[in-house]
RNA sequence: GCGCCCGUAGCUCAGCUGGAUAGAGCACCCGCCUUCUAAGCGGGUGGCCGCAGGUUCGAAUCCUGCCGGGCGCGCCA
């Protein structure tokens, strides 16, 4: 229960003691109600809105409201001023006890403060990364695998059941030609001379330890072997090999997923079939042909009788195949079956694509519809495009061959917590410039180093003190000032901070709020520059000394404890 | 042609799912280092929230239509 769940409580409350004695109808929709922190907090402590939702259906007025909602709220012993202001807005200012408690909650709970009950254990499936096995990571998958971690865990924290899964694309053509790409190597491991790869093959050297891996297996068996005989092991085992690969570059980022999901088992276990058979005996599969594509009609068009997924019936702009003519599933009849896989062991899906990737959102919408019943949540996120610079000029990639800025690199050049915490400095859905000089700058407008600073600068505190020799004191709450409780209260809002942003599904929110609460950390500290008896250390009242330290340590708490949700450690001093 | 996302201070972006006088950082101007880390802090200048309608007690936020930018459109993955 956080300070504002439990006021929202005392104002249901209130609400329910005027509809007993008849000075409000009973029954009113209380949903639209709000309690949050008023934008001026010379305005107080907590403002609600309810005088003002309920006026109407309530058939008066709502100042009215507001002034006997008031009256209840300010015989509370928490309320010291219970005031109205604006077109009926009721603002209720705390005793400073109701801070102090707080405070000593926060030490109580530690790495737990925040955390919450909200997702009442609800089971949740994030898909994220889910790049393909053919390669190392791409930068390009970086922001998506660091907001469906970020996510993952912010979800985990407000309550629900995580699974943080990885959809193995090992079925398509492209681990095919993975493949052949690594039979070229296996070739040249046994020392002979291929030349440069051919189009259309994979030419990344990182293919050639899985060549030789493939020689040492294989010896010369496969070398002039017909595709036939060997395409299978080898695919097998290269994609293994990549997922490894990759399986290492998401350990670089921190990110370790609860499973992986294959498409060829699950084309193997029959999914995609039996998908379609209880489709069609819905009427949700007919075959059919396709209308030529809107715009410029490709060259080799032609209308072909395909099996189709009526997705038009949930809204999509056309129906949409689920198999190829030569019989094999497209990519959406497998991801189809794969999305039905997944709900039956959740209550809630969330997908996290790339932008790239939008125009395909609203036919799963509707295949996870049809196959559910409706009965499953399923969002999918769309992470949009990062832009590489530096200094503020666009990173020119290397035109040559099968050479990308891989993830791994990026993690190599400014390190995990600037990626992860960079990564979590933009919402979602907006694009972002990724800077390789601005996010390693140890400076005010680089929030990964402003948060890191407040924390390092708070543990810094505990080595000062033992150095002083100044001694141990208990800390007496009291004596905490206006400009210290005012601390109190935006910690206080930490709670509200994840329950906001896992149900809007935005962990950029915490990173934004972060920002907030070192800003006030760095104000706090510098007081004690113009006025020394505003600091923290005062050699000559150990007990307040050990009274603002219990309130640093309290900030400290907090920013560790958002820190770790995006994945970022927490320092104990800077470098 | 169609779909999705974005448009907020000179620049980069928040804006708590519809609330009060729209906020940060950078840049620019003015202050603060015999100090617990000045890697920082305080103050100031700067806004038809792309445009036009609509919904209601109330709109940057929701709806409609335009304008501008990005991404995408296939039996690909």
């Amino acid at each position: 229960m956080t300070l504002f769940s439990r006021f929202s409580d005392h104002i249901g409350a209130a609400l329910d003691a005027l509809a007993a004695r008849d000075a409000l109808p009973a029954g009113l929709d209380r949903s639209a109600i709000s309690v949050e922190p008023p934008r001026d907090p010379a305005h107080g402590d907590i403002a609600t809105n309810a005088a003002m939702v309920l006026a109407k259906p309530a058939g008066t007025n709502p100042r009215a409201l507001a002034e006997l909602l008031a009256a209840e709220l300010g015989a509370l012993d928490e309320v010291t001023e219970a005031s109205i202001a604006g077109p009926g807005f009721i603002n209720l200012r705390l005793a400073d006890q109701s801070w102090r408690d707080e405070l000593a909650l926060i030490h109580a709970a530690a790495g737990d403060y925040g955390r919450s009950a909200t997702g009442q254990g609800r089971r949740v499936n994030v898909e994220y990364v889910s790049a393909n096995p053919t390669g190392p990571m791409h930068v390009g998958h970086c922001r998506g695998a660091v907001v469906g971690d970020a996510l993952a865990a912010l979800l985990e924290y407000a309550g629900h059941d995580v699974v943080r899964e990885y959809y193995v694309n090992d079925a398509g053509a492209q681990v095919d030609v993975l493949a052949r790409s690594a039979h070229m190597r296996y070739r040249e491991a046994l020392g002979e001379e291929i030349g440069t790869i051919p189009e259309g093959l994979y030419p990344g050297d990182y293919l050639k330890p899985v060549g030789a891996a493939l020689a040492a297996e294989f010896g010369d068996r496969f070398a002039g072997a017909p595709e036939s005989d060997w395409l299978v092991p080898f695919r097998t085992r290269a994609v293994a090999a990549m997922m490894d690969m990759i399986r290492a570059d998401l350990a670089k980022l921190g990110i370790h997923h609860d499973l992986f999901s294959s498409e060829a088992e699950l084309q193997a276990a029959g999914k995609p079939a039996a998908a379609e058979k209880w489709l069609r005996e819905q009427g949700l599969v007919y075959d059919g042909v396709l209308e030529a594509p809107k715009g410029e009609t490709p060259e080799d068009w032609e209308p072909v009788e395909l099996p189709l997924f009526r997705s038009t019936r949930f809204g999509d702009d056309q129906d949409r195949p689920i198999k190829k003519s030569d019989g094999s599933w497209t990519y959406f009849g497998a991801d189809l079956a794969y999305h039905f896989q997944k709900s039956q062991d959740a209550d809630e899906l969330i997908d996290i694509w790339g932008a790239d990737h939008a125009g395909t959102v609203k036919r799963i919408k509707a295949a996870v519809a049809a196959l559910t019943g409706g009965a499953k949540k399923f969002d999918v996120k769309l992470v949009q495009m990062v832009r590489l610079l530096k200094n503020g000029e666009p990173f020119k990639m290397s035109k040559r061959a099968g050479n990308f800025v891989t993830l791994a690199d990026v993690v190599d050049e400014v390190g995990k917590d600037a990626v992860r915490f960079t990564m979590l400095t933009r919402k979602a859905d907006a694009q972002m410039d990724f800077d390789f000089a601005k996010v390693v700058e140890a400076s005010r407008d680089n929030p990964v180093f402003y948060v890191q600073y407040a924390h390092a600068r708070i543990a810094s505190l505990k080595r000062k003190l033992a150095d002083a020799g100044i001694a141990a004191a208990e800390p007496s709450p009291g004596r905490l000032g206006g400009e210290e409780l005012a601390l109190v209260k935006l910690l206080a809002q930490f709670p509200r901070v994840i329950e906001a942003a896992a149900a809007a599904r935005e962990p950029h929110r915490v990173a934004f709020y972060l920002g907030d609460v070192a800003a006030a950390f760095h104000a706090w500290w510098n007081m004690g520059n113009d006025r020394p008896d505003a600091r923290i250390i005062l050699a000559n009242d150990p007990e307040l000394t050990a009274t603002r330290l219990y309130l640093a340590d309290g900030i400290g708490q907090v920013i560790r404890n958002g820190l770790h949700l995006m994945g970022v450690e927490a320092l104990e001093e800077m470098n």
